[in-house]
DNA sequence: CGAGATTCATGTGAAGTATACCTTTAGGCTTAA
DNA sequence: AAGCCTAAAGGTATACTTCACATGAATCTCGTA
């Protein structure tokens, strides 16, 4: 009785004093402001090149670059509410479907690409069995049932392409001709500048009828931003004085990244919450700083199959092992050694050698592919986390993979 | 001494396999006329 | 006879394995100055 009455007691403070926020929601990732500062000419242009999609008529085809947090995504949601609210009011056929290709088991392969758009458009397609011809047949019953315009958004479609390969796009762009009634204009948006670049020259061409940058903000700009959403996140006074520019250098220094900055703000905030605190300062700033580059590795990993959990712990006790260089037979080894003690299959070298190149790319690590002259070629393994980071992790893992 | 051959440990590509799931289809059973 | 259910057959995507060959600089070899 006394415990519950204790626990009451925490949650009724816990409601009362809202120390910090107003509204938290607004820093967070997924929120849309009314208003979009510093990107009027961005999203005017998007707004013209996709406007003709209101009169039936097929908008062209639109590749959007810039470097993460430049307001991309942000923007053309924007744009895309906008055009549903429209033709929902006017009762236009026109539908927008937007997807988001990084995210992992969704959008990594042509098959599951196909049919997450399917999804998305209310039709369920099952994980595996069926052919992808099925699959692509199945969307083409469903967007060509009747007159009508199609926008197809795939966010970050670097990143399928550097996992699926660009013929996939080659596929999408060419729907078009199939389509009898319908019309579908594909939305490109990647966070690589060069990604275009190493495209085939007909994807390239045909996806970026229109091609539009979105460049960096500067630290005036993201200092607006940051002001327009914490007038409405935090209470009145609840910021020191200073925070939020110091907050936007911190931002425009790492090329001028906004989602980040909102980002840093909010976990500032919480911080400065969970220390009883009334008021946030800089010095919050900097536990925010390292508490985000700890939960966003943390968050990636407890995503990753065991085998990908047991080669980083693998990767991370032969970082401890030794001081010099890890090449990937020392892995190996220890993994394997691993694999017996927490009763999981070893996965041969060879798989072994894939899953560290994947690794990479998700940027938990570095390897590199070295040749040692007489001894041979391996990949030369390096962590990218600080120490501190490490000992997460590698507590983080032994739990993943149930170690004591 | 230096050019070219050798070597090692693993990278890398292609093809094959296991698994988990899908649709189709044929056969058997039930049901209603 | 028509309708419905079930289990087998035949097919796919994905993660992984197997096999075989490719890599590339440190090291070795050997001819030459």
């Amino acid at each position: 009785m006394a415990l519950r009455d204790e626990i009451d007691g925490f949650f009724d403070g816990f409601l009362k004093d809202k120390l910090i926020f107003k509204d938290k929601g607004v820093l967070q990732a997924n929120y849309a402001p009314e208003e979009i500062l510093h990107r009027g000419e961005q999203i005017k242009q998007i707004a013209n090149i996709l406007a003709p999609a209101l009169r039936l008529e097929k908008p062209s085809n639109l590749f959007i670059y810039g470097k993460t947090g430049t307001g991309k995504t942000l923007s053309t949601k924007h744009i895309i509410n906008k055009l549903n609210g429209i033709s929902k009011e006017r009762n236009i056929q026109l539908k927008t479907i937007y997807i988001n290709c990084k995210l992992k088991k969704t959008a990594d392969t042509e098959y599951r690409l196909v049919a997450q758009i399917s999804r998305e458009l209310g039709k369920e397609i099952p994980a595996t069995g069926l052919p992808t011809e099925e699959v692509y047949r199945q969307l083409f019953d469903i967007i060509d049932d009747k007159r009508q315009i199609f926008i197809l958004v795939l966010d970050e479609i670097d990143q399928l392409v550097k996992k699926a390969g660009d013929e996939i796009l080659y596929s999408l762009t060419r729907i078009n001709s199939e389509l009898k009634n319908a019309q579908l204009s594909l939305l490109g948006v990647s966070n690589d500048l060069l990604f275009a670049e190493n495209l085939d020259p007909r994807v390239k061409s045909s996806l970026s009828e229109e091609e539009l940058l979105f460049p960096p903000y500067n630290a005036l700009q993201l200092q607006q931003i940051l002001k327009q959403r914490a007038n409405k996140a935090f209470k009145n006074g609840a910021l020191v004085q200073g925070t939020i520019e110091k907050c936007a250098a911190y931002a425009a220094r790492e090329h001028g990244d906004a989602r980040r900055a909102l980002e840093l703000l909010r976990v500032a905030g919480e911080i400065a919450e969970r220390e009883g605190k009334t008021k946030v300062s800089i010095a919050h700033l900097d536990l925010a700083q390292e508490k985000i580059e700890k939960d966003k590795t943390l968050e990636l990993i407890t995503a990753q199959t065991k085998q990908f959990q047991a080669t980083l712990y693998a990767i991370l006790a032969a970082r401890k092992n030794t001081k010099e260089k890890i090449f990937t037979g020392d892995v190996y080894t220890i993994y394997q050694e691993l694999c017996s003690r927490v009763k999981l299959r070893p996965l041969t070298q060879r798989r072994l050698s894939d899953i560290i190149a994947e690794l990479d790319m998700l940027g938990i690590i570095n390897a590199k592919v070295i040749s040692k002259g007489r001894y041979g070629r391996t990949r030369e393994i390096a962590l990218s986390a600080n120490p501190e980071l490490e000992l997460k992790l590698s507590g983080a893992l032994k739990k993943e993979l149930g170690m004591d």
